[in-house]
DNA sequence: GTATTTGGAATGACCGGTCAGTTCAACTAC
DNA sequence: GTAGTTGAACTGACCGGTCATTCCAAATAC
C-alpha cells in the first residue's frame, strides 16, 4: 500500500496524484467527528471532492480505508513519541512525552481523536492496527518504569494513566476549551502528574 | 443480563415490569461492546429477550434509547462521585475520587465504556446528555482546585487530566489486563498522580 | 377495562460495494 | 507532426442488503 503519490514505471503521472491523500484526509476528519461507523463512503467521497468509485479504486474496502487512516495516524504518533523518548529517562522522559503528545494533538487533532475514540472499542477489523500503535505509544514509558524497578503490570497501568491524563486533557482543550493555548495545557498536565 | 425471571404460559415470555430495564441493560452492554451505531434494534431486542415492538413502546426512538442509556450511566457516575467528594478537600478528595471512579468501572464496566467512547464525539443527538454529566463529574474537582487558588481554566484542564488518568488506566485494566485487581489499578493511578 | 407485550410483516431510507463507461496524458505508428 | 492506441485513474448510476421505524391483531398482565 503506497503512501506516496503514484509514480508510474513508464513515466506516466497520475491525473490527480493527491486523490489517495485527499481521501485519507477527508476520512480522518469525518471519523474524528462522527466515528467510523456513522461516516458513510458517500460522505467521505463528497467531502474529498471525488467520486465514490475512486475510494474503491484506491482502497480495498471501508475497513481497508479505516486501516489506512489508523496506520497513518499511528505512524505520526510513533514518530513523535520515538523522538520525544530518545535518550531520556525518568521525569524528563515523562515530561517530554507529555509535551510531544500534546503537540501532536495540537497539530493533528483529527488523527488524535480517531485514535482515542477507537482505542477502546472491540470486535473491529482494524483493532489490530490500533493495538500495534497502542503498544508502540506505551513502550518507552513502560520500559523506563520497569528500569526503575516497577513491576511489569504496574508499569503498564501507570503508563496508561500518564497517556490518559495527557489525552483527555488534550481533548478537553480541543473540544471544549480551545481558548487555552498549548502552554496552558502542558502546564496543567505536568502539574497533575507532579513533574 | 435480564433483571427479572421469565415466566412461560403459552410460548410467550411475560416480563412486564422489568422490560424497560432489560432493554436498557442489553443496550448498554451492546453499545459498550460494538458502539452505538453498529448495535441494531433487532440485536438489542434479541439480547434483552423481548420483542422489537416493546422497544418502541418503551422508547421514542433509537436516539431516545441512547439518551436513556447515557442518562442512567450519568446518574450512576454523578451519584458515585458526589458521595466520594462529600466533605473532602485537596489530596484526600482526589484520592477518593479516583477510588470511586475505578470502583464504578469495576462494577459497571459497560456503562463506563459507553460514557468514555461517546464522550468526545460531536454532532450527535445525545451530545447534550453527555455534556451534562461531564460537567457534574468534573465539578467537585474543579471547585476544589479553584478553592486552592488555581485559575478556572487550569482547574478544568487539571480535573480533566485526573479523570483521564483514571479512566484510561481503568479501561486498560478492563480491556487488556483484567488479571490485575482493583487495588493494583488504584495504586497505579494514585502513584502516577502523586497522591 | 386498560396498559403492556408479542410476533411478524411491511416500508422506505441509507449504505457498502460493483461495474460499464469516460477521460486524458503518454506512447506508438506512419 | 499527427492520427491512433493504451491503460491507469476516475466516474456515477445501480444493486442487494441492512436498518430504523411503523403497524396491527392477538395475548397477557394489573
Amino acid at each position: 500500500m503506497a503512501t506516496t503519490a503514484p509514480e508510474k514505471t513508464d513515466g506516466r503521472v497520475a491525473r490527480r496524484s493527491g486523490t489517495r491523500d485527499a481521501i485519507l484526509d477527508a476520512a480522518t476528519e469525518l471519523f474524528a467527528a462522527r466515528g467510523v461507523t456513522s461516516s458513510s463512503i458517500d460522505e467521505i467521497a463528497a467531502s474529498a471532492g471525488i467520486a465514490k468509485g475512486s475510494i474503491y479504486y484506491n482502497f480495498e474496502s471501508k475497513a481497508g480505508l479505516v486501516e489506512a487512516v489508523v496506520e497513518r495516524s499511528g505512524e505520526l504518533l510513533a514518530g513523535v513519541l520515538a523522538e520525544a523518548s530518545a535518550d531520556r529517562v525518568g521525569v524528563e522522559l515523562r515530561r517530554e512525552f507529555v509535551r510531544a503528545l500534546l503537540a501532536l494533538i495540537r497539530d493533528h487533532p483529527s488523527a488524535a481523536r480517531v485514535m482515542v475514540t477507537e482505542l477502546f472499542r472491540t470486535e473491529r477489523s482494524w483493532r489490530e492496527s490500533i493495538e500495534r500503535w497502542r503498544s508502540i505509544a506505551l513502550s518507552a514509558l513502560v520500559a523506563d518504569l520497569e528500569r526503575a524497578g516497577v513491576s511489569a503490570a504496574q508499569a503498564r497501568l501507570q503508563a496508561a494513566a500518564i497517556v490518559g491524563a495527557t489525552l483527555v486533557a488534550g481533548l478537553e482543550w480541543l473540544v471544549f476549551h480551545p481558548e487555552n493555548d498549548y502552554e496552558d495545557v502542558t502546564a496543567a498536565v505536568l502539574v497533575t502528574l507532579g513533574c
